[in-house]
RNA sequence: GGGGAUGUGGGGUAACCUGGUUAGCCUGCGGGCUUUGGGAGCCCGAGAUCCCGGUUCAAAUCCGGGCAUCCCCA
């Protein structure tokens, strides 16, 4: 089903909203939303980070502290010039993304190696002027987002807080929301502005374009050289920390898993983000007591009571269905005679089992049948890359370099496909063989190329 | 930045070419009665021609301008 349609049907947001690129979130997309923040921040948790607010304004004078980050964003911000009846001294910026808000408090904040590692998340929404065309949750001029702000006391345990950064997103967009993706490194001129290195998760939409869901950074010292974030060390000597940052989509994180799953009935949402995981629909005649007996005993799933009149159970499970709900509880008058319920899951199933009985088991058939797995295909030569492209996929091939002088092969493969290197899988080790699919030199790296969003 | 297309109730559409019924249909929404084991039936109701101007006895329809959205190209 169109992505669209999709939205539309699971009443998910209301895209009429009277600003170009910014939407409203109904509830059912929300309590989607809500779970999914829940899912990333508990383990961000329990990966040690606690949570923090800052301002949505940041001042001018900061953003322009780093020179490439400024540049990467100054196009794309929304200024705040007035207030009131005054014209601003000091105009200030909706953020785009909080490194300048945070990085100056992080320089008062840290003094001591002992204050070291610092890591915080912020779960918030963020504004950026996007001039190409918006799309509903896709790519929108307002976002939700979590992004994190760590420090360390050097480059290793910088780098090692990317690896868990990634080990996140397995178990929450893998395991938990059943979408596949692969993590790359970004080529060097496709990076985050002001990055040292940027890392990425993509996913793969039906439409045969790639989202990219999640990224992680590491900053270097680039950052607090500019913002004066130093610690002494044991040694009473005066250094950098070493920051990374970890932005997580949550506005596209919840498109993608809304239209991958998504069949021609309607939504079908994981399990454990799914507003409501399953739906008592009572039939005439049950007794309240027995349906509120039923509630009772299945209180640990998040459930919702259908007690809607004049309509029929057959609309009910239509009705639900759509809406992606994984699980239906029936319960009529066969049922209470019999002390039973009967399953039915939005993938088929149909059974009566007793009163009591648990119901992970269903939920984890149904979850495993929604499972994505990303079209990944070797691409030998252009034309393979061609067919690939046009068939939705995403292509693997041999390339010279994810460097500079990479960049005039990357040039080739935009021009001509409109496509886009991803950059290197970080998740598997891969050999490249042969030759570079555009230049012919040696290839030193397997790439993976793709049309994006 | 250049080109093209399209704007009709909440969503999808018909009527537009060739101006003329009460702007039709499907769906969704609100209410009533009868219903209730996989999309029930009947009745009632609310809801639309993007904006401004022109032509005409008469404009959703033709013309001009604006705005918006979508697609293609840079």
């Amino acid at each position: 089903m169109k992505f669209d349609d999709l939205l539309e049907l699971g009443d998910i947001v209301d895209i009429r909203y009277p600003a170009k690129g910014f939407i409203v979130i109904k509830p059912y997309g929300m309590l989607a939303i809500k779970n999914l923040y829940r899912l990333f921040e508990r383990e961000l948790e329990i990966d040690g980070h606690e949570p923090v607010h800052f301002p949505a304004v940041i001042p001018e004078r900061n953003l322009r502290l780093e020179e490439e980050h400024f540049k990467g964003f100054e196009g794309e911000v929304f200024w705040i010039t007035r207030a009131g009846l005054n014209e601003l001294e000091e105009r200030y910026v909706l953020r785009p993304t909080s490194e300048t808000a945070i990085y100056p408090m992080y320089a008062l904040w840290i003094k001591s190696y002992r204050d070291l590692p610092v890591k915080y998340y912020l779960s918030g929404t963020v504004w950026r002027y996007e001039t190409k065309s918006t799309r509903p949750l896709i790519r929108g001029r307002e976002f939700l987002w979590i992004e994190t702000h760590d420090a360390f006391r050097n480059e290793s345990e910088a780098r090692s807080q990317i690896s868990r950064d990634l080990e996140i997103s397995k178990r929450v967009i893998r395991d938990r929301l059943k979408l596949d993706f692969i993590m790359v490194k970004r080529p060097s001129w496709d990076r985050f502005a002001g990055a040292v290195d940027t890392y990425a998760v993509d996913t793969l939409l039906p439409d045969g374009k790639v989202l990219q869901i999640a990224t992680t950074h590491y900053l270097g010292e680039n950052f607090a050289r500019v913002f004066n974030v130093k610690y002494m060390d044991d040694t009473e000597t005066e250094r950098y920390v070493h920051q990374t940052c970890f932005g997580i989509g949550i506005n596209r994180i919840l498109a993608a898993t809304i239209y991958n799953h998504a069949d021609e009935t309607g939504l079908r949402l994981p399990s454990s983000i799914a507003p409501y995981q399953a739906v008592i629909v009572p039939i005439h005649p049950v007794s309240d007591m027995y349906v509120d007996r039923v509630t009772e005993i299945y209180s640990k799933y998040r459930l919702k009571v259908d007690r809607r009149e004049g309509i029929t159970p057959g609309n009910k499970f239509y009705y639900w269905d759509k809406r992606g709900v994984p699980i239906k509880i029936i319960v009529g008058k066969r049922e209470e005679e019999n002390s039973t319920i009967t399953i039915s899951t939005r993938s088929g199933i149909k059974e009566t089992i007793p009163l009591g009985e648990d119901l992970d088991k269903y939920f984890e058939y149904y979850d495993d049948n929604i499972k994505q797995t990303l079209k990944i295909y070797d691409a030998k030569d252009l034309e393979d890359l061609k067919k690939i492209l046009d068939a939705g996929g995403i292509a693997r091939a041999p390339f010279c370099s994810v460097e500079k002088e990479g960049e005039e092969c990357y040039r080739v493969i935009k021009e001509r496909f409109k496509a886009e290197i991803r950059g290197v899988r970080i998740d598997v080790d891969e050999k490249p063989e042969g030759k570079c699919i555009v230049s012919g030199r040696k290839a030193e790296y397997v790439v993976y190329i793709a049309k994006q969003y």
